[in-house]
DNA sequence: AACTGAAACTTCAACATTCAAAGTAATTTT
DNA sequence: AAAATTACTTTGAATGTTGAAGTTTCAGTT
């Protein structure tokens, strides 16, 4: 309501822009560590995560257009990291999948960052990781409401009426 | 310590991704709204915010090489956003200043992400406010520790043993 | 004053990302 | 079956990114 402490507006963006560039600026070094690029990187920890993901798919979660997943799918696909499968019930659908040695490659490349994380939650005790769950969430209610809405891939046909997606890109 | 509620890392860590994700998306969309692309945009909020700014601060701030400090400046002095200034005091140095086209073009692309944060964060009692500073600054606490010095730029031989920098680059 | 080394910046060449537009093949709708 | 739609790839062009090499300037040494 009243700005009681203005100064606590300043130290909250602050921090929030800490986290964005400490992660940006990790990851960037996580994908070259592994021989990677950026963008590569997130495609093999995609792929990872879902067993089997669509180029659409791809491009929906990573808010990039399906010739560019095209693209980054031919290199990992060059390096042997993953391979196309065409799918069995649709026939124009292609799955891409994970192999063995993008597999490795993965765990050449542990996230140190979220390992880091982790391992400070858990030192926490229970209060606090009850206030920080609740802080970042409440964060993240504020900044994703209708942000993704306005994401450059959605815009071509997914008009969610109102709601968000319900969790399922994760 | 131990894991009361393990559930609640995992909250926590989709929490952040949103946050991430949404911010992402978000920066992409503001940029092309504004006709440039996201790293011209970045280079040209710096340049606002600091009076004038060397290629090396915007490199250094940006995690990029001076190279490509050089090429963003290229194209958005051929736009007329902003331009070089030889320094007086150490000609070897360019001072990069923002030009009234520039002022311009920032104010037709307000940061709509951040002032949905801010009315937010304003509408929100004392105490949680409090909260929620208290709780950003411990997240990025645990993130930007070492992760800075691990910067692309620095990777070359820069082996610091576990110290941090001093903040001097922010 | 001349030499040397470092610093700041640019240029160059090579590769990665990104997208719109056009093209192909398969599916669905009419 | 014809038309429209969907999934994906190809193509061409612009941008981003970097390391290496080059230029100019500065700072310190001799």
């Amino acid at each position: 309501m009243q700005v009681s402490r203005p100064d606590r507006l300043d130290e909250s963006l602050i921090a929030l822009r800490r986290i964005l560039r400490a992660t940006e600026l990790f990851e960037r070094d996580l994908a070259t560590s592994a021989g990677l690029t950026p963008a590569q990187l997130r495609v093999l920890q995609i792929v990872d995560e879902r067993e089997s993901v669509t180029p659409k798919g791809l491009a929906r979660q990573m808010g990039v257009s399906q010739a560019t997943v095209t693209s980054l799918v031919d290199k990992l696909v060059a390096r042997g990291l993953v391979e196309r499968q065409p799918s069995s019930i649709d026939r124009r659908q292609t799955n891409v999948v994970i192999t063995a040695s993008g597999q490795a490659r993965l765990k050449v490349a542990p996230d140190a960052l979220q390992q880091r994380y982790v391992r400070a939650f858990e030192d926490l005790a229970d209060w606090e990781q009850a206030q920080l769950v609740s802080s970042l969430e409440r964060v993240a209610a504020i900044l994703d409401a209708e942000t993704i809405d306005a994401s450059p891939v959605l815009t071509t046909g997914e008009i969610r009426p109102g709601g968000r997606l319900p969790e399922s890109h994760n």
